[in-house]
DNA sequence: ACTTTTTCTTACCCACGGGTAATATATCGA
DNA sequence: TCGATATATTACCCGTGGGTAAGAAAAAGT
């Protein structure tokens, strides 16, 4: 196992690991993105895994092979989409700003994701469906999210670009209005994700505006660079080529 | 059965009839008050018949002397609290005021059903678990109350007490900040229905008033008589008498 | 070519829970 | 008191679907 096979001199002698690893993370993915779907269509408890596999062209037990059990196909659909909020927190984090102009991006960006299958299985799956560990990781990193709201605003008021208000509160509107979109959205309807994007963002925050008249500088923040991030971070996780799908929770 | 039964000239014949039908009624409510709670707590494929019936000191067959089936029950629960909306509406509509005041009782009026158990049981449950007729019938009191958002919007920017938007997409906003409450409210929070139906019918409307400065007329609607509506309009239904749940969809 | 490991299939188990049948027990009208 | 009607109970059926065991098929390693 851990000779420095001689027999191989050319080349990495890790390439057959890696694309192996490679081949297992990919059927790992599709099987999620072939799960999330059908999911998001049917819901989670009339949802078969039965009916997932065929769509994948193989047959129930075979899933078992990268999954404990279906509430953990649940649970990983559930953290894409938490990991895919958590890169566009920690992006608007690194930047600068005042609070208003922070809340405009993360408002911007978080609506674009409601429009994704795993954005959308934030909030459309019911984390009681969750063996109580996972459920207690995705109580914790919803909370993570939900404090984020509020700092920024929170923050905006104390540097005067967002009027005085209970952030609490305001959150829970904010997010409240931005989660519904998970609920509603369809890629066949006559709203593109960047025209709701736009817009939420503008209405969700005018009325916190501190600037008082009508609303001037509303043009200048959302969609920055306007750049969608569908890259993977925070490497962790990934089944670090080991056997049995024992890596889990996180 | 229509002889006018001449042998009971003394009080009413119908009284016995009357308060056998009451007796039922009330039964029959008192299963959807214990299956909405039981429903909102574990969610309505985890939540058993067995387990609604143990509540109520009874078995579950007998739960079928009142219901068609699980999904019949579910149904009611949802339109329970369509109905206490629908009342709010009509209420709403009877008087009268500027598009903005309509809108802010109703969002007022609207934040305090999602904190109750049938209120929340609008957004809480899934309509895809229901009979495909009575889901119909859901999916149709929907769009009629987002219809009554939307016209309310329309109306004020119309009438000139809300500035120029996308009455579809701020209704969306709202709407959606209003089902949130249902799915995080708890009774036992620290927030109190009525203190987060004045601040939300404050934040989600303040961004769209017209009057330019900042807010003033804010305090002079919320709550108007403050006159909450418990009482159930709508007769229709209410299983007329007969055996057999036969009344049934409305 | 041989063994070993990974991956997938066929065939099965079985707990769970919605729904029904047959039957007992109140309740009511007479 | 006595039939008729609601109303409730006990005992059962059975479809469904998550999960497993045993072994075939396909790669990988040597």
């Amino acid at each position: 196992m851990d000779s420095t096979s001689p027999t191989v001199p050319s080349s990495s002698p890790w390439l057959p690991f890696e694309s192996r690893r490679r081949a297992r993370d990919e059927k790992r993915e599709a099987v999620l993105r072939a799960a999330v779907q059908l999911f998001l269509e049917q819901g989670y408890r009339r949802a078969t895994l039965n009916e997932v596999a065929e769509r994948l062209n193989i047959t129930k037990p075979a899933l078992y092979n990268y999954f404990r059990g279906k509430d953990e196909i649940l649970f990983e659909c559930w953290s894409m989409g938490a990991e895919l909020v958590d890169g566009v927190i920690t992006e608007i984090n690194a930047g600068g700003g005042p609070g208003l102009a922070k809340l405009r991006k993360l408002v911007h960006a978080y609506a674009g994701l409601m429009a994704t299958d795993f954005g959308a299985s934030l909030v459309r799956f019911d984390l009681r469906d969750l063996a109580e560990k996972n459920a207690g990781l995705a109580r914790t990193a919803k909370k993570r999210i939900d404090a984020t709201f509020r700092k920024y605003i929170a923050a905006g008021i104390a540097d005067g670009s967002i009027k005085r208000c209970d952030p609490k509160l305001a959150a829970f509107a904010i997010a409240g209005a931005l989660n519904w979109i998970g609920h509603w959205y369809r890629r066949d309807g006559g709203l593109s994700p960047t025209a709701i994007a736009d817009e939420f963002a503008v209405r969700l925050t005018e009325g916190l505006a501190a600037s008082a008249g009508r609303d001037r500088t509303l043009k200048e923040t959302p969609a920055a660079p306007q750049r969608r991030t569908p890259r993977r971070k925070t490497a962790a996780n990934k089944t670090t080529g080991k056997k049995r799908p024992g890596g889990v929770s996180r």
